[in-house]
DNA sequence: TAGTGGTCTAGACCACTTA
DNA sequence: AAGTGGTCTAGACCACTAG
């Protein structure tokens, strides 16, 4: 009989198994960079046959959350931070390179959100969320103007930090802050029309297009975590993208 | 020792196995739409572990080549071209689902390249590519035009076919006429003022924004095999990505 | 050399489909 | 009831990595 066994046991045991070992690495018990248990331990722990265990890690390596390596182990796949602007914010510069964002949290509340952010987040009816906004610099004269909304009851930290204090990279420091790990996130990519507002902000004639990138950002259970609208002026703007 | 073996015996098995199964669905051996063998008749016919079939088939199921039906039999899945579009071209309308468009060859000829489609496809100067423009109807009032070149040693097959003898979709149509098979794309989004031809093919007013989306398509050995440049109006445009 | 993941075996029982 | 795929066992040997 396997040990430890939370999961659903109407499940199968493999997948009782890589549920099990997911929320270790969500709970941060097994951290970013290093191993695993080896298989032969984790039949041991778990007592599953070796081709169980196998078939668990297999389903959690093709999610991406764990790498193997033969001879070595099998790994946690660390969340490259340093990378992690470019991997959702695809912005790049004509010359194909990334470009390195300043970022400045201009504004931190507790807000009702709009109906449709609240149910991208799945959060109750009139339930609070912590609302930043926030200005990115990509170049001196090219700016993203940023609306965050996250749910209260894991990013409440963030409500004592003061503006200036934030980090310029948000997902390390919802890790570091809050214990919350982006995982995944959907983007959607739409052209506005600059109204009086945004123009101003971004520091464009009014009727201007403007592109608009709505993200919702994942955790690795899959729950929402993160809302997030971003616009800037569309002139210049280029988002790039590798498809498999 | 198992039958059959005219795979590289280097291979795994299950591999070697798996490609055998594919040869004889691409010679037709095996037709879409009816059961392979059993999995059991499979470890006798091959003499191998009811694990290694499985293994070899899990790898086909992957790929989307076959498809299990629990009780019923493992069966060769028809070719369904609907989906190899939304791989690459992942437009959705505001409600989330995603369009089936329709598309028109508008010409077919052997042209020369512009530099940075010749660098791209990494053709020699003064190699012609394969040109292609073609229609793209989204809804009634809303297209793209596109632009596509082919490094003529792989499409030359193309020049042959009349226009209005192509697929609505090329990526399946290029695998039947010139056996390339595309396995990954990088898209760069940019948005444009619509010139006065542009404006005029789309249908809308010169100096309105325009989402330009260059393609570069790759084959399963990373070779460059097509470039595409798409256009269409701005307004109402919806582009979606899942990251991770 | 010891430990790891990669492959493979030869079964078993279960859940589902069809007749 | 018979046949199918889905899950699982309890090993084995191999290839690779590290000390």
């Amino acid at each position: 009989m396997p040990a430890r066994m939370r999961p659903d046991e109407r499940l199968p045991l493999y997948q009782q198994l890589s549920d099990e070992m997911l929320a270790r690495i969500a709970a941060g018990e097994w951290l970013p960079g290093t191993a695993i248990p080896s298989e032969t331990e984790l039949t041991r722990i778990h007592g599953v046959a070796i081709g169980t265990v196998r078939k668990a890690v297999d389903t959690l390596v093709k999610q991406g959350i764990l790498e193997r390596s033969h001879g070595r182990g099998t790994f946690v796949r660390r969340p490259q931070f340093s990378e992690s602007f470019f991997r959702f914010f695809r912005q790049v510069n004509p010359s194909g390179s990334q470009p390195v964002p300043q970022s400045r949290i201009l504004s931190r509340s507790l807000e009702l959100p709009p109906e449709g952010v609240r149910q991208a987040l799945a959060l109750e009816q009139g339930e609070a969320a912590v609302y930043l906004t926030r200005e990115r610099i990509i170049q001196p004269d090219r700016l993203f103007r940023e609306q965050i909304w996250l749910p209260r009851a894991r990013f409440f930290a963030l409500l004592d930090i003061e503006p200036n204090m934030f980090a310029n990279m948000l997902y390390p420091f919802y890790e570091e802050q809050c214990g919350q790990l982006i995982a995944s996130a959907r983007e959607t990519l739409t052209i506005e029309s600059a109204d009086v507002d945004t123009a101003d902000i971004l520091g464009i004639a009014p009727g201007q297009p403007v592109v608009a990138i709505e993200r919702i950002a994942l955790g690795y259970d899959s729950t929402p975590l993160e809302y997030r609208l971003s616009r800037g002026a569309a002139e210049g703007f280029r988002y790039q993208i590798d498809l498999r």
